[in-house]
RNA sequence: GGAGGGAUCGCAUAGUGGUCUAGUGCGGCCGCCUGCUAAGCGGUUACACGAGGUUAAAACUCGUGUCACGGGUUCGAAUCCCGUUCCCUCCGCCA
């Protein structure tokens, strides 16, 4: 959430995010309900201090003065009346305010859609097979790990089943990746809820304006997490942290539930875009001073997973167009899967600095004696198992149809190839 | 799911309609004293919003609100009434 001070003494520039968005907010509409409902607080918080005043005075009085009495019950009124306005006015205003998307950084490319993202480097060359490599799904059937038929039995289009070394494949990036983070990069490791409730989606950004990406189980009102981001954010809602404690970093493995409401038969082939799928997640508390430092290392944490594995990847920066609805600044961690041809997001990492916290009050001190400030938030894939997964399958294939299992992964798993039985 | 108890300033507690501008202790911070990591003494101790102020921000002044949350009664609510949430104890169920 943008405070709404920045609308009422800088609106040029909430506009001209808005414009680099390609998005829009009543802007007008917004500072005239603002206006209206200082105009009755100030007229309201005048009628009460009145009566406080008063209903003092009747206190020490002995005996109770009617006529004045009978004002200040119809002053009472007046100030319920206020009062009720203003509840109104401050619903609308937040309502507006939350769906409102975070200021881009200054030096974020200008760009319409993902097609206008730069890419900003390159590690490792897409290899060269002396056969033509097969995509996932011809391997991980001729494998018999993946179950694709069997998922669609059980829940339908965009389910799989894992089986076997697959299942065991998956866990063992999981805790390589789990392990590298918290050993080496410095991240508390945490197992959150994967279902929370719906203020910690608000907070994260979610709510009110992405629902229809969510699962939602209607009858105890809780929400499947689309990410970890969420619960992660959520863990210091509504508290105030003590500004040495900062920067604080948190690494955590959830399942993810998603709609994806696409097109039916856009990227159903495979394992790339499911209702359901894991991920390592990053994610960092820092001070305003700090975050976009802490961007860069956390990108640099996510891409020492797929370094060490020995995947090619490239860099992408989001431009203005594709930039998430929370975050100010974005890159894009993308591995080359050689059997479907394409380069595979499988991470993004993201500064929202104080937009978040804003929307979940998180606080913290810079030092002694100074006023609170809004802590910056910042997340990142640390990376996303599917995609990984099929990075892995794709890129490590040989002409007899096994998988060579990368070095790092082979303490986990307890072998140094998967092979056709 | 059932029965009962509870939620007050960072922590612990006092407070049953107006002198609560929420007291006290601990902790924290500032200072004083003291030849010595102690004790004592004095002071201080939240957040939000609005108006003014200054405008690079703040400091500062005034007001309003906040005693879990939301309503109600009343001229006036931490205090009385209703609802909700969370915590604790016991019973039931259960991986």
């Amino acid at each position: 959430m943008i405070d709404i001070k920045l609308i009422r003494e800088n609106r040029p520039v909430v506009q001209e995010a808005l414009d680099k968005r390609g998005d829009n907010a009543p802007l007008d509409a917004i500072l005239q309900l603002d206006e209206k409902r200082r105009q009755s607080l100030f007229q309201m918080e005048n009628l009460r201090a009145k009566r406080n005043q008063v209903s003092k005075e009747i206190g020490r009085t002995k005996e109770k003065p009617p006529q004045l009495i009978a004002e200040m019950k119809q002053i009472g009124e007046q100030i319920t009346s206020l009062e009720e306005g203003i509840k109104k006015l401050d619903e609308e205003i937040r309502e507006h305010l939350l769906r409102i998307p975070n200021i881009p950084a200054s030096d974020v490319p200008l760009g319409k859609s993902d097609k206008d993202n730069p890419v900003i480097r390159t590690w490792g060359e897409p290899q060269a097979f002396p056969f033509k490599p097969l995509p996932h799904w011809d391997i991980g059937e001729k494998l018999d790990i993946i179950d694709f038929d069997r998922g669609v039995k059980l829940s339908g289009t965009r389910f799989y089943v894992l089986k076997g070394m697959g299942s065991k494949l998956q866990r063992s990036l999981i805790q390589f990746m789990l392990d590298l983070h918290v050993r080496e990069h410095g991240y508390t490791e945490i197992y959150p809820p994967y279902m929370v409730k719906q203020e910690c989606l608000v907070g994260s950004g979610n709510l009110p304006k992405f629902g229809d990406n969510l699962y939602h189980d209607e009858i105890e009102d809780f929400w499947w997490v689309p990410t970890a981001e969420v619960p992660l954010t959520n863990l210091h809602r509504d508290e105030i942290i003590d500004g040495g404690r900062l920067p604080i970093y948190y690494a955590a493995y959830t399942a993810c539930f998603r709609r994806e409401k696409m097109a039916a038969g856009k990227d159903t082939r495979g394992i790339k875009r499911g209702h359901q799928f894991d991920k390592v997640e990053l994610y960092k508390f820092t001070d305003a001073e700090t975050s976009d430092q802490e961007l860069l290392k956390l990108l640099a944490d996510a891409e020492d997973v797929v370094r060490r594995l020995g995947l090619a990847y490239r860099i992408v920066q989001l431009c203005t167009g594709d930039l998430g609805f929370a975050s100010t600044k974005s890159f894009d961690i993308e591995l080359w899967a050689p059997g479907c041809n394409e380069w595979l997001e499988v991470s993004s990492c993201s500064n929202c600095r104080d937009f978040q916290a804003r929307r979940a009050n998180i606080k913290y001190r810079p030092g002694p004696d100074q006023p609170l400030k809004f802590v910056h938030t910042l997340n990142g894939s640390g990376v996303a198992l599917p995609r990984l997964f099929i990075a892995v399958l794709e890129n490590y294939q040989n002409a007899d149809g096994s998988i060579i299992i990368p070095e790092p992964l082979r303490p986990y798993m307890g072998t140094d190839a998967i092979r056709p039985s």
